[in-house]
RNA sequence: GGGUAGAUGCCCGAGUGGCCAAUGGGAACAGACUGUAAAUCUGUCGGCGAGAGCCUACGUAGGUUCGAAUCCUACUCUACCCA
């Protein structure tokens, strides 16, 4: 691939690149380069929004170029206030230790694990002394920092900006000095914290980083952007059956962003797609849902969850395979079972309560038989081999 | 250091002695409709309970009262203004 090329294909899904004149010199220069991705451990899972970056990164990766994974143990005690309107909670170290071997895992389902290097900024930043804060705090005035969108907008409304907020940014950048990254990757929130990197680089003599940022990808929900707090988001150990349906949940005017955002598929193709007044857009997410399954569990578990996605949601037929579930022991009491308590104790409703508001609004049905009795009492032996529907998409085979 | 305002359910936000498990909005969940979604309409939306009902909740701890989210006292926390 010549230059110009790899330059192409590396600015699909990116916003900006400052700039680009950098990194065609930095990929000209022919020496692997390290390309930086700061990694917030404040959640367990990586996610689709996520992984865009990731998947960027792998980009770079097949290039040639290495991986520099930093891990932001440290930084996510402060909490990064990018896009925030609130101060964050600070984790406490347990919290953020569990997030991240959960998320160690995860990433290289994307990564290549040969051509990865993973680092923990507690590593640099938690050695330094206040007298080196101090040196690194004077290389920064306040009037750049408060030049963040985020702080000037809380400050103009009166919110309250934290000094450990203001913190944050440094902190960050210096991770580039660290790690002397050659290029750092970024959702477009990050834009103010990867520039700070690059002007400390040159504060400290080395050539500045290349900055990348990526859009945000829009959460399922189809109007914040996907993160773990909102809940709107689909992880990429998500089973087969939840990725695709939950995929298949978002508004049809993300399809085109989630396309180039999350799978490989031309982009040229897509718009066809898209202006084909033949193809029913159902059709065109289906493509997108098997796709984006097809990328983190194989074809064939793809072709599983669209079969599956057909039968009980738009056939609305009984699965041919539920998932097998015995029957708890917590479930039965004087031998007997209240759908209500076993639906609880499934963990398909969060509570009794929930459960029968669920059975009154008729969404619970055994072997596609509406239950609303809530006084309604089963032997586990009439409960086997049945299946157990709750509402639309949750299906389980009782086995006694 | 001085002053002011405030702390209510997932979030916002009403309530200012009984009619308050707490108006309203948003979110969420479910039902109908549908092309999957969206939109729309309907219902639910603290816990336990088949139900009657019981329990726990309005920053924390006490107090007044037959009765408090509402009044009093102390405490904790937050924001803003002045220095």
């Amino acid at each position: 691939m010549t230059i110009d090329e790899q330059i192409k294909h590396l600015r699909r899904g990116t916003t900006e690149i400052i700039s680009e004149e950098d990194l065609k010199k930095k990929l000209s220069s022919g020496k692997p380069l390290r390309v930086k991705l700061g990694v917030d451990p404040t959640v367990a899972h990586v996610t689709l929004g996520w992984a865009v970056v990731l998947r960027k990164l792998r980009d770079f990766q097949r290039l040639g170029h290495t991986a520099v994974l930093i891990i932001g143990d440290f930084t996510a005690m402060i909490g990064d206030p990018s896009g925030k309107s609130k101060t964050r909670p600070q984790l406490s170290r347990e919290d953020v230790m569990r997030n991240v071997e959960a998320v160690s895992k995860q990433v290289y389902k994307i990564l290549d694990p040969e051509k990865t290097e993973i680092t923990y900024n507690g590593d640099w930043l938690g050695k330094m002394t206040f007298e080196d804060v101090i040196r690194l705090s004077s290389r920064y005035t306040v009037a750049r920092i408060l030049e963040r969108d985020d702080f000037t907008k809380r400050l103009k409304e009166q919110r309250p900006i934290s000094m450990h907020e203001i913190l944050y940014p440094l902190c960050q950048g210096y991770d580039s000095v660290a790690v002397r990254s050659d290029v750092e990757l970024g959702g477009n929130d990050q834009k103010f914290n990867n520039l700070v990197g690059r002007n400390l680089m040159e504060q400290y003599g080395m050539e500045a980083q290349v900055v990348m940022l990526s859009p945000l990808l829009i959460g399922t929900d189809g109007k914040e952007k996907m993160s773990q707090s909102l809940g709107n988001f689909i992880s990429i150990v998500d089973t087969p059956n939840d990725m695709y349906g939950k995929t298949m949940s978002i508004p049809d005017e993300l399809m085109e962003n989630w396309f180039e955002l999350c799978t490989d598929v031309p982009m040229d193709e897509v718009h066809a797609l898209l202006k084909n007044p033949e193809v029913n857009p159902r059709d065109v997410k289906r493509r997108l849902a098997m796709e984006i399954v097809t990328l983190y569990h194989g074809a064939e578990e793809a072709k599983a969850a669209d079969d599956f996605f057909i039968q009980t949601f738009s056939q609305r037929k009984q699965p041919v395979e539920a998932e097998g579930v015995a029957i708890p022991a917590e479930a039965i009491s004087e031998g007997a079972i209240g759908l209500a308590q076993l639906i609880t104790t499934l963990g398909l409703a969060a509570s009794n309560g929930k459960a029968k508001d669920l059975m009154k609004a008729g969404s619970v049905a055994l072997d596609g038989e509406k239950v609303t009795d809530l006084a309604a009492r089963f032997s586990p032996a009439e409960l086997d081999g049945k299946v157990l529907r709750v509402g639309k998409h949750q299906f389980r085979k009782l086995k006694a």
